[in-house]
DNA sequence: TTCTGTTTTGAAATCGCTTTCAACAAGTTA
DNA sequence: TAACTTGTTGAAAGCGATTTCAAAACAGAA
């Protein structure tokens, strides 16, 4: 295996097997027919030789790349690294394999990501979140298999797999008042991070829609904004505080930022769960284990990734797809606590 | 942009700018000189009919594919995901595009990746960890541009790029020797997670020299395995508790397990750092939002991958590599009090 | 045994680009 | 002005597969 000192060529195997390339070829793609003394000799002279086609050659003359286009928006993000998991797996098996590009939040970067994904002639695009038009992703839907995770589009709902956020918010949200809080803050995320503020505006409408129903009137001193990472959940208390209405428990609309959420109370004295209960949101991997374990919504990363492979490689097969809509589930841990 | 019927040939280019495809290729590439009437005429076709060059038949004429296979371990992963990032902010600019696989810390998967990427005709390989052996490592190396992440060969020195893992849970243990403890507790990775085995043993070799060093005979009893995930955090803390051997500080191999034993701690009653000092390795993310926060040695990860990057693209240039050594940063915060 | 309908098979065209080679043009030197 | 460089160009030969097309081989039916 680690001795291929020249590259094994098609027509190698062909005279090694005494047939036509062309036979070696329909051997190798089982397209039509052959024979089961050539169909033999072919494989044996392919183990033999260790023969490995040429992937660009291949692609060139079938038109088929044998990859998918995958954008995500920054390696490290818990929640986009387990969609990317569900994809490798769900992809596992097949032949086809997954080419990453980033975006890093920034519509700019992620039209050059997906340019260059559509210049290496991926087969099919799975794209997670971000902000690109919507009607550019229609344009690419047209002419090739799209998928949307963690996103929801209206024009291309079939092609859509994401979690329903708003129901999400309004469970988090329900779930403290049904322990008796009714001054619950939300902690959001500003416009500036576009590339999920549908999302993330969502949990916050599910927030409003909660209290409404719960005949609790929205009090815009308790929502704050964060940019999504631990230091703005550090602000967002600050500023909380700093205002002066007083507050029970806190929604934060990511895990992240109510880990710097509870480090500012732990800082300022106030302690989690007993004065101000705290929710999380996309359990990521350390939640768990914070100090108290964080009550969160999971939302199902892996699980979605493998709907998104599934669904891409359906497309490919020319089975149209359907809407997916998962529902984030609710990990109670001990960071709320019944109000008294 | 959007519009793309059908795809835009060279010789199309060529027609429109009445040249010959050769000097379309001329152009595009600038590879000989080429009159400036022609080449504007080239660039204006390129421009006006958006041209986009076929990659396949790019590569499959000149041999390149003008991608950088990369084998990670894990998407998700904190260390390896700020690796992935250096690759991508290093490759940035060039032509060159990364292609990854994940190995998910078995041999196994690692090796089917590997052989996915070789197909692939990647034009370098960078390998994050990992345990393919060193010879199958310099077999490919002796074929085509190599790079070796955090990991350390003997036989392949100039091709790695990876921290002093010795140094750092020397330096680790000292800190806490420094502070007064005595009685300092290792948490090790068992054997079975060969993947970083090598890595995690250098730091429990500098845990063992520190306090040698410090005239203290290290004691089996304060050294535990885990698996490396938060849970054997728990575990740990809970048979060291078992063992009933007193201790004062506790240094992780890594922070996921740090916090797994900080809620052991936590949930017996036994404060941190009042009680019992603690030092985690990686600084990840939330490792500063950790209550309190932590002390850890943060792996200056993506630095790694923008030499990782900076080293494949000299070595596709011809340039000889060198060993690069890295050194672990110690981020003090607030796991760690001086010992009464 | 001859004829017709399937399978198998190989020759050759094709995919879209790069690159060698040789021709040509232009500029230098003698 | 002849002889030589040097710099630009296009024709054509790959690169290594897939796929169309038509011939060849083999059936089964008459």
């Amino acid at each position: 295996m680690t001795t291929e000192t020249r590259k094994i060529t098609i027509q190698e195997i062909a005279d090694r097997a005494q047939v036509s390339p062309s036979t070696v070829s329909r051997v190798l793609r089982g397209t039509t027919g052959v024979s089961h003394n050539k169909y033999q000799a072919v494989m044996d002279a392919v183990v033999e030789l260790d023969y490995r086609p040429n992937i660009f050659a291949q692609s060139l003359a079938s038109g088929q790349s044998m990859t998918i286009g995958v954008l995500t928006q920054n390696f490290g993000s818990p929640f986009y690294d387990g969609i990317l998991r569900g994809i490798l797996e769900g992809l596992e098996g097949t032949n086809y394999w997954p080419l990453f590009a980033d975006g890093r939040w920034q519509l700019e970067n992620e039209k050059r990501a997906l340019n260059m994904l559509l210049d290496r002639q991926v087969d099919g695009v799975i794209i997670l979140g971000g902000q690109i038009p919507e009607a550019e992703l229609c344009a690419i839907a047209a002419e090739r298999p799209l998928i949307v995770v963690a996103r929801e589009l209206k024009t291309l709902a079939q092609r859509c797999i994401y979690v329903d956020n708003y129901k999400a918010g309004y469970r988090a949200t329900n779930y403290l008042l049904e322990r008796g809080h009714r001054d619950i803050v939300h902690i959001t995320a500003d416009m500036n991070y576009s590339a999920v503020v549908d999302d993330v505006h969502s949990r916050y409408r599910g927030y409003v829609q909660a209290l409404l129903d719960a005949d609790i009137e929205p009090d815009p001193r308790l929502v704050v904004e964060g940019n999504l990472q631990q230091q703005s959940g550090v602000l967002a208390v600050e500023m909380l505080l700093a205002r002066g209405r007083t507050f029970s428990a806190i929604f934060s609309a990511n895990d992240q930022m109510a880990f710097g959420a509870s480090l500012a109370l732990y800082r300022r004295g106030i302690r989690v769960p007993d004065e101000v209960s705290l929710v999380g949101f996309d359990d990521e991997a350390s939640a768990a284990y914070m100090i108290p374990p964080l009550t969160t919504l999971r939302q199902p990363a892996v699980e979605m990734g493998q709907e998104a492979a599934k669904a891409i490689l359906g497309l490919l097969k020319g089975n149209p797809p359907e809407e997916i809509v998962f529902e984030a589930e609710l990990m109670i841990r001990e960071s709320v606590v019944r109000h008294r």
